[in-house]
RNA sequence: GGGAGAGUUCCCGAGUGGCCAAAGGGGGCAGACUGUAAAUCUGUUGUCAGUGACUUCAGUGGUUCGAAUCCACUCUCUCCCA
C-alpha cells in the first residue's frame, strides 16, 4: 500500500509553528492537524495560543478547539482520530501537514503506533491506585521486576505514573508490558513522513520570545480566561495546561500578579525545554534554526526542505 | 546616642571547632519518555587536573595541630530604647 506523505512541523514553544505551518499548507494546498494535547479544547484560547481565524488565513485546522475541558483525552484519542482527520483530507485531495508541540502524540502517529495492541483498562488503573495508596509504589515496582524486568529496567521506581502504567498493561492485557509494547511497535506506519523541526541556536532568543508571548497573553485577558476556566469542571488532561495553575494563587489573592506572572514564564520555559529535548533526539528531523529568521523567511526555507525532499511530488490519492 | 540581633556557595536557608565544598529547598543546566505527555520522572550544579589539589561561608587580624563555627576590631543590614 502507498504510503501517505506527511509533512510534520515540530518545536517548542512560541517558536512560530503555527504562522510556518499555515504557511506551507498555502504553498502545498495542505490542510493541517494539530498535533497539541492542549489546543484540543474549547475556550482554552488564549493561554493555549490557539490561532485566530484570521492567521488561520482559511486553512483548516483539525483536532483543534473540538473537546470540552471536562473531557479527558489522550495520545490514543488523539492516533484515533488524527487518522480519521488525514484520511479524509487526502480523500479530498489535499495535502496533510501536522502541525504540534506534542512530540509524544506527533510520533505516536507517524510511526503508526498500535494502541489497540495496548489496552487501557479503568478498572485494573483503579484498582492500581488504590494498591499504591494502601501498599506504596515500591510494593508495586518491585511486583513489576518479577513480572517484566526488562520494562522495570526502563522505568524510574519513583516515576509512579509509568510503574502503574506498566503494570496496568500487564494486568490487562495478561503479557508482559515489553512484549505488548512491542507488539504495538511492530505495525508499519501508514505514512511517509519528513520532519521539519524547529531550533534555537541561541536559546535565550527562544525564551525571550515566551516572555513576550506570556505578557501579551496577560494583555489578552488570560486571567480572565483562567477565572471561566475554573469556573467549570476540567478533565485531569486539560487541568495540566500550562497558563491557569500558574495563576491560581493570584486568583486566589496569595499571590501578586507579577509573581504569577513570572512563574507561569518560568514553567512555559521549562516546558520549551523538554521539548526541545525530545525533538532534539529524533535523527529525522530536519533541524531549521529560527533564531531571527522573520516568519517569512523561514516558510522559504521550510519550503524548500519540503519540496526538494518531493515529498508532496505525487498526486495523494494515487 | 544607647541596647539587641544578623551577614553562608546564583537565591532562600541549615550548620556553633575536625566526619564541611558545606544539609534542605528554590533557580539553572542536562537527560528520560509507547493510553494523564503543557504531564511525570532522573541526573547535575565552586574551580582545576578525574581516587587529589586549589579558592569559598562580609572584611582584617588573632586563638588553635585544625575555624563557616572561638576572640578583637571594621563595614553593612534589621529591630528596640532615645
Amino acid at each position: 500500500m502507498k504510503k501517505i506523505p506527511v509533512a510534520a512541523i515540530v518545536g517548542p514553544t512560541a517558536s512560530g509553528k503555527t504562522a510556518l505551518a499555515v504557511s506551507l499548507a498555502e504553498r502545498f494546498n495542505a490542510e493541517i492537524v494539530s498535533a497539541d494535547s492542549m489546543q484540543i479544547y474549547k475556550g482554552m484560547d488564549i493561554a493555549t495560543a490557539k490561532p485566530s481565524e484570521e492567521e488561520k488565513r482559511g486553512v483548516p485546522h483539525h483536532l483543534m478547539d473540538f473537546l470540552d475541558p471536562g473531557q479527558s483525552y489522550n495520545v490514543a484519542a488523539f492516533c484515533e482520530d488524527a487518522k480519521k482527520s488525514i484520511e479524509d483530507i487526502v480523500s479530498r485531495g489535499k495535502r496533510v501537514i501536522v502541525c504540534g508541540g506534542t512530540g509524544l502524540y506527533v510520533d505516536s502517529l507517524l510511526s503508526g503506533l498500535d494502541f489497540s495492541a495496548a489496552p487501557e483498562d479503568p478498572a485494573v488503573r483503579e484498582t492500581l491506585l488504590r494498591r499504591k495508596e494502601a501498599e506504596g509504589i515500591d510494593v508495586l515496582y518491585r511486583e513489576l521486576c518479577d513480572i517484566d524486568p526488562e520494562t522495570a529496567a526502563a522505568v524510574d521506581p519513583r516515576n509512579e505514573k509509568r510503574v502503574l502504567r506498566a503494570l496496568e498493561l500487564y494486568y490487562a492485557a495478561g503479557e508482559k508490558p515489553s512484549q505488548v509494547r512491542a507488539r504495538a511497535k511492530s505495525a508499519e506506519s501508514p505514512y511517509q513522513s519528513l520532519y521539519i523541526g524547529l531550533f534555537f541556536s541561541d536559546r535565550q532568543a527562544l525564551y525571550d520570545r515566551i516572555n513576550l508571548r506570556v505578557d501579551r497573553m496577560l494583555q489578552n485577558g488570560l486571567v480572565e480566561e483562567a477565572r471561566q476556566y475554573y469556573s467549570l469542571p476540567v478533565s485531569v488532561t486539560a487541568s495540566q495546561a500550562i497558563g491557569y495553575k500558574e495563576l491560581k494563587p493570584f486568583l486566589d489573592g496569595d499571590l501578586p500578579l507579577d509573581a504569577a506572572a513570572e512563574n507561569l514564564k518560568r514553567a512555559t520555559r521549562r516546558y520549551a525545554k523538554r521539548q526541545l529535548t525530545w525533538f532534539g533526539r529524533n535523527p529525522s528531523v530536519r533541524r531549521l534554526l529560527r533564531d531571527t529568521l522573520s516568519d517569512a523567511a523561514l516558510a522559504e526555507a521550510a519550503g524548500q526542505i519540503i519540496a526538494q525532499s518531493n515529498l508532496f511530488l505525487e498526486d495523494v490519492r494515487g
